[in-house]
Parts: C-alpha cells; sequence; structure tokens
DNA sequence: CACTAATCGGATGACCTCTTCCATTTATGG
DNA sequence: CCATAAATGGAAGAGGTCATCCGATTAGTG
C-alpha cells in the first residue's frame, strides 16, 4: 500500500508537495525549488529554467516534469512566503491595538520584498486566474479593510486613507527592490517609515488627493496593453 | 553646399538630430521616433524593434542604421523628456521659495513617470556608461543637493532628509506606474502627497531610520548580479 | 536477486528577438 | 531627363529560452 496521501489541507493547485512519488523524485523536487528560490532571490524571476535545473543538479525534462510551465514553479516556489504574509495579516488581525498590526503586517511584507527580489517579482508577475491566489486574495483583501477600518476608529488612521493605499505603498516598495539585499532593505525601510509618518494621524494635515482605484489584484499584471 | 551643420548645443551623442542626410532618411527618422515614443508610452521599453519599425512602415534595416542598437533608440526618444526634467530642475533652482522648487520639481518628473510608462523605464534602464548621461547625472546630483539644503535652512523640509531620498521617490513611484495611464496617474499623486506630507516639517515626529545609501546612479539597472 | 515501471538527462524542435546582408528603389544635382 | 550614391526593405543568420521526446537508468517490490 503507498504512503498515505496525508490529508495536506492548505495544498493549493500550484502546489503539489508529495504523493505517492518515488523517493528520487521528491528528492529532486526539493532541490528544484531550492534552486529556484535561490536563484530567484538574487536576480528576480527572470531566470532561464535551463539554470534552476543545471543547479539543481537535473536535467531540463526533470524541471518540467515536476513543474510543467514556468508560472507553476515560480508560484510553488513562493508559496510558503504567500502563506508567510497570509499568516502575518492574521496576526496583525488578532493584535489589540489595530495600528500595530496594522504596522506589523505592512512591515513584514515590505521586508520580505526587500530581501527577496523573486518574491517582489512573483507578488507581481503571479498568474491573476488562478482560483486558489483569486481565493486568496478576496480574503487578504477583506482582512485589510477590516484592519484599516478598525485603526481608523481608534483614532490612529487618519480617515482618508483607504484599503487601496496598502496596494500603493505595496507597489511603490516594489520599485525600491532593485539593489543588493542590503540596499534594498535600508530603502524599503525607509519608504515604509516615510509612508507610516504620513498615514498616522496628525492635526492640520491637509487632506490627501483622491485614492487611486488599485485593487489588490492591481498587483498582479499591467491589464494595461492596448495594443 | 550642404546644409549647415545648424551648430546645435544640446546635441547629446545619444542623438544625431539631423545632418547632411536625404530628405526621405530625415522623415524615416523621425518617424522612427515618434513610433518608438508611442509604443513605449503604453507599455514600457520593452518592446520588439521589430514592432517599431513596422508601426514606422520602414523595414528593420532602417531602424539600424539610424539606431544601431537597441539602446541608442530608446535613449533618442527620451532625450527630449530627459531634457525636461534638466530643466525643471534648474527652474526650481531658481525659485526664491526652495521648498515650493523642490515639490515642482519631484511633482513634474513623478508626472512625467506615470504618464509615459517608457519613460519610467528608460529612466531606470539606461546605459549607466554614457559620458553625456554621467555627466547630466552628476549636475542634477549636486542641483539637487543643494535644493534640499536650501529647502532644510529656511526650515521647511525636515532635516534628517536627505537626497537620496528623492532618487528613493523616484524608485517608489517606478513602481506604481503599471496599470494604465489615469490609474497611475492618481496613484502616483497619491504616493508623492503621502511622501510630501512626511518631509514637510513637523514638531515631534519620530526620527527616520537612516537614509539608504541610493545614489541617482542607482536608478540605472542592478549592479547586483552575483551569480 | 531480478523484474517492472517510474524517473532521468541530454538532444531536439518551435519560437522569438536582435542584427546584418544585398539586390532594388529613390532622392538629388547637373 | 539622367547618372549616381544614398537609402530602403525583406530575407536570413545568430543567439537564447521554453517545452518535448526518447533511450538509458534506477528505485521499489516480490
Amino acid at each position: 500500500m503507498p504512503v498515505q496521501p496525508s490529508r495536506n489541507p492548505a495544498s493549493s493547485a500550484s502546489e503539489t508537495p508529495v504523493r505517492g512519488q518515488r523517493a528520487d523524485a521528491r528528492h529532486n523536487r526539493a532541490r528544484l525549488l531550492q534552486a529556484a528560490r535561490e536563484a530567484y532571490a538574487l536576480n528576480g524571476t527572470d531566470v532561464p529554467s535551463s539554470t534552476i535545473a543545471r543547479r539543481a543538479g537535473v536535467g531540463a525534462a526533470t524541471l518540467y516534469r515536476h513543474f510543467p510551465t514556468r508560472g507553476s514553479l515560480i508560484a510553488a516556489a513562493f508559496s510558503e512566503q504567500l502563506a508567510e504574509c497570509v499568516a502575518a495579516l492574521d496576526e496583525a488581525l488578532r493584535d489589540d491595538d489595530p495600528w500595530r498590526g496594522l504596522c506589523s503586517v505592512l512591515t513584514k511584507v515590505c521586508r520580505m520584498q526587500a530581501e527577496d527580489r523573486g518574491f517582489s517579482a512573483a507578488f507581481l508577475e503571479e498568474s491573476p486566474d488562478d482560483p486558489d491566489l483569486r481565493r486568496e486574495r478576496a480574503r487578504a483583501e477583506a482582512g485589510l479593510a477590516q484592519l484599516v477600518q478598525r485603526a481608523k476608529k481608534t483614532g490612529q488612521l487618519r480617515k482618508d486613507f483607504h484599503p487601496s493605499d496598502v496596494t500603493l505603498l505595496l507597489l511603490a516598495n516594489s520599485g525600491v527592490v532593485r539593489q543588493s539585499p542590503e540596499v534594498s532593505l535600508a530603502a524599503s525601510r525607509r519608504l515604509l517609515a516615510y509612508f507610516l509618518q504620513s498615514c498616522r494621524t496628525t492635526d492640520g494635515t491637509p487632506p490627501l488627493p483622491q485614492p487611486a482605484p488599485l485593487r489588490l489584484d492591481d498587483l498582479y499584471g499591467p491589464p494595461h496593453r492596448t495594443d
């Protein structure tokens, strides 16, 4: 009898963690994911698949059998980090102090973007139509809206803050992730500090311009292209 | 006798505006530049050269004779906009109110990035070693430093503002330029408003974290790549 | 130990973009 | 209107990535 399917409840469509595979297949899969994460972290996700395979010490066919498309490899490589983000949001929602929760989740995600260039890229590239991801995004959006509303209610967050401003911050933060991790980290921290300082309630600050109509979905690829 | 060389003083190395070319060559050059600007504005600079040529109604060879490399086309297409930026800085330096000058130059450049996705990309991609551009960048850096110092002196700009924070803003702003021009513009405006609000002098604001060691040169490509 | 089916890896094909080549066309001056 | 050199456009070469195929190998089982 093969290994029991292990009832993994968090098994997303993009990740097919372990099944009744042969031991070497499982092993190679893990090596591929690790090689992908390492390569992506340095220079973003535009790394040739052949490079990933070579670094993992396997052939191209092995890579494509485990991850049929380039996108599925990227999704699998960063599913842990995505889960971390979701967890950070859940934790923030459990915090008694909504402002502290908001700060901590934004700090966490910004740091993750700055430390891992691939994560930042994956965050922006990932397939907009994966149903699992769509659901997660919708949940995150709802959670953020709730957090924002609570922080306004306690008077710590300015009243004209809009949930889309979180998306705005994440997009802006992705822009500063272009140098070495050290520089990116310093830049990201400083950007976040500027941002949070403006979001915090202050008296007599002039009103902000209209919120940009950004949804979390807008993080994903430019739906633009009018040619 | 051929047309006099016209003593164009602002003739950068990257632009070879007009010389004793044949009339049709001049014409095609102009069509190419216009096609490039239009294509780049929509979706950034990663547009196949063949597309530019087709839209300009010329063959590939014509494109490559006028602009030997992909980069030279990009540089030529955006040299006007770069000059606009320099002019905006000069004007800001002439303003009696340094804070107003700083705001106006930042507003202008952010708007240009938001309105033209290609400009934003070109701003970040452009060859880091073109001597003309290096000189311009050095000059811009000096001008900005002066403007920043003056605005601090009048007490309008917070004392721990660092000139590299301008680079930080431009990088962050480039991150929000991913949607249609309308959305980008709204997002960019809002980001700038948040940023300026934090930069403005306020009492009792906690100090910012260390400035990121960003130079204007860092706008150009990731010098990272450790593989 | 031997058998079988899953797995592997390098070669290969399809595709795309950048750039060059060359026979043909066209502008320009006399 | 003609001669000539400049300019043109499409075809073709070079290089690189994605994805697939297939003979060889190896893990797992009795």
